[in-house]
DNA sequence: CAACTTGTGTCGAATTTCGACAAAAACGGG
DNA sequence: CCCGTTTTTGTCGAAATTCGACACAAGTTG
């Protein structure tokens, strides 16, 4: 009987355009897309009955009737993010637009494998829901970072080295037991840097984002996507050798590991060798701050090191922005100053010229706030908003009585 | 009056399928776009009257009417396609799957400047399109490479080191006064990198091809696309530094960069130190394949400096393929024996475990191949395939008498 | 050779999209 | 203060496209 498919275009591209928080006339719109003007009606019209938009107030007449705007409404819906580390992990509710409404931060163990975490993060979800008044329904993905590798098509961890029992585990197939939305899951690196991409430099087509804490590795975002690699380890860094250290061994069983150098444990232990008492990078960043030079001098060596390899990166990726995230960037600006130092004096200045080294701004919550952007966009797209859309008619039609399913023309 | 715009799913998409060159049968076609077969039909017969795909013989029948099978048609038009490198080029014609019709190879000298050299490109196209037997209108696009950084999208050279006179020079617009055809411009690495990638490897998500002559470059494909990075430069190795050569100088600038001590040049130098007369990278392979001990050594321990730089790449990009192209590549595998000798040792496991490092296997015509790609992707893309057909229609419908003008109904 | 199976062209119906027009809402000059 | 101008929005008929169904074609299999 006849049905346009929706020709490609369908609510769901238009509200990607919106995706940004940008508020737009429906002319523009127009404009944007190419559509007539009466067919972007008809979409923003489905949009603004789902919710997922909002009229905003009239934007300045330029001399005749006054264009009314619409754009996102991130509270329509909301998402469930979580950031698992080895020992501690962050859960969230955000709304559409990756805002954090209410998190928790917990003490965790990753090694307790995944049937005692997942389920202790099913648990925290439904609280923080409840905590946030938002109804089950209102939840529409779920995000999840995981501290190793991931096989991010299927949610499966492959190969963690410190995540035992989670090899091969379906995570998702897990948590969609308690929850009936899509859930995503990547590596944690790689959902900070989607995070500090979006809530910071949402127009950095290429970036390196850099975690320094007791492990590093790095996200890349290159092309205006994240890179995963072809085993789902593009970015890790943490066992490149550098020049260094050629006989310091490092834990994956190699020599001279940027991680066996810089990275926070090693950092410690060179101060304890040196006579100063320092347990944990809390009481390091407490020292830095203090300016005690001998660890100023340490962490600033762990720039150099971590710089060398980005110099490499930098060649390679020729990113427009690295960013430093992960416990030890907050120690000042002494880690990015060590960075910039090798990067700037050793790569081209042509790869420099319009390169930026700078802290990260998204903070500790850089990685749910990941996740949820991972998770709306899948929990958005195409399928994600007809399905909304599918949902809401059959949940609303009854109500609406016309009489049209006996009319129905069934040859025979 | 009311125009569906071909709702995002027009003649070209369906083309798109068809460019891997594998036959298929309307009805696959319409399973693989979820559309209908009528509207399947309807498509084909615009490609058909087109010539862009041809009917090919019907496959096996499996108990029914045997399906007729329907496939590109590469000799439908031709791509002009130049890998131009600083005292060489390489100019083709080739069929829109990248395969060559005819080439020539002869000397240029890139420093003579681009008016120069694309006035000579222009005449040679032009000789090669009539050796070929065609016609002007049978070029639908124009690839070009060229030994340097180029900003893709305005198809510019910015800061190329070694073609005076082209910086920031408008190659397309001069090549499209005398073609008025889409013409794209980038660099010979990146090209070659996806000559190789389409000849040998479509499958590849992440590959790095890596060109080891003089200089030292590579071209990057990542999620599927070539990365060009914030600047053009992505991939840029030869000018990493590596710890064996501390001090010894490189044209750029600095020291101990890997061109300086693995390009053809430097390895030609370091064997004329130690007594051995060589003079070209030509008497270089030479010697290699007369089994001459000392030079045999010198390109190994070039593959392992090499070697030393991939590793971190491979960290980075997490690839499942290193090619390995170049003038250096011709002597045989020793270069590639270091390579695998540093990466599959220093790199993880993990990593190295589905990763190949090979040959190139598209040799000296991988630059105008990659060109003939690049330019064929725009040219058969959704707007080139439409304007081709709003071409043939204007040209041809003048010769169907079909009275139509005349009752065009206007409203006053 | 007949029955069955599978694929291809044709046609009406349903849906979508476009373009045009009228109404709405502000600005600005008299 | 009013009215014409300008710009945007909502509504409606017409054109275009797509779908599904059916008839036909062309082989296979018993």
């Amino acid at each position: 009987m006849g049905r346009a498919p929706n020709g490609g275009f369908g609510a769901s591209q238009l509200f990607q355009l919106l995706r940004d928080g940008e508020p737009r006339t429906r002319t523009e719109l127009a404009a944007m897309t190419g559509l007539a003007r009466s067919t972007i009606s008809i979409r923003i019209d489905e949009l603004l009955d789902l919710g997922l938009v909002i009229p905003v107030g009239d934007a300045a007449s330029t001399g005749g009737r006054p264009p009314a705007q619409v754009a996102l409404n991130p509270g329509a819906r909301v998402v469930a993010a979580a950031d698992l580390g080895a020992t501690h992990a962050v859960v969230a509710i955000t709304d559409l637009a990756g805002t954090v409404l209410c998190d928790i931060r917990e003490k965790i163990e990753i090694a307790s494998g995944p049937d005692a975490v997942l389920e202790w993060l099913v648990v925290k979800i439904r609280t923080l829901l409840a905590e946030c008044g938002r109804a089950h329904v209102d939840l529409v993905a779920i995000g999840i970072g995981l501290p190793g590798p991931v096989e991010h098509e299927s949610g499966k961890p492959t190969n963690p080295p410190i995540m035992p029992g989670w090899d091969n585990f379906d995570v998702p197939g897990r948590v969609r037991e308690s929850f009936a939305v899509p859930v995503l899951v990547d590596n944690d690196v790689n959902i900070m840097a989607l995070g500090e991409r979006t809530v910071s430099w949402p127009a950095a087509e290429q970036m390196i984002f850099v975690k320094v804490s007791t492990g590093i590795g790095s996200g890349i975002i290159s092309g205006g996507a994240l890179q995963r690699g072809a085993r789902g380890i593009a970015g890790d860094i943490g066992h490149v050798q550098i020049a260094r250290g050629a006989d310091v061994p490092c834990s994956c069983g190699n020599q001279g590991c940027l991680e066996a150098l810089a990275g926070s444990a090693a950092i410690i232990k060179s101060l304890r060798e040196q006579g100063i008492a320092v347990n944990s990078v809390s009481e390091l960043i407490a020292l830095v701050k203090a300016g005690d030079i001998t660890s100023i001098q340490a962490i600033r060596q762990a720039g150099r090191d971590i710089g060398e390899v980005l110099t490499t990166c930098v060649s390679i990726i020729n990113p427009s922005l690295i960013t430093i995230g992960g416990a030890l960037a907050q120690a000042g600006e002494h880690i990015i100053a060590g960075i910039r130092e090798v990067v700037y004096t050793r790569s081209t200045p042509f790869a420099t010229e319009h390169l930026s080294v700078m802290p990260s701004r998204a903070g500790e919550r850089a990685g749910v706030i990941g996740a949820s952007i991972m998770a709306t966009e899948e929990a958005l797209s195409q399928e994600g908003i007809e399905s909304m859309a599918k949902r809401q008619r059959t949940d609303w039609k009854p109500r609406n009585p016309t009489t049209r399913d006996p009319e129905k023309s069934i040859r025979t």
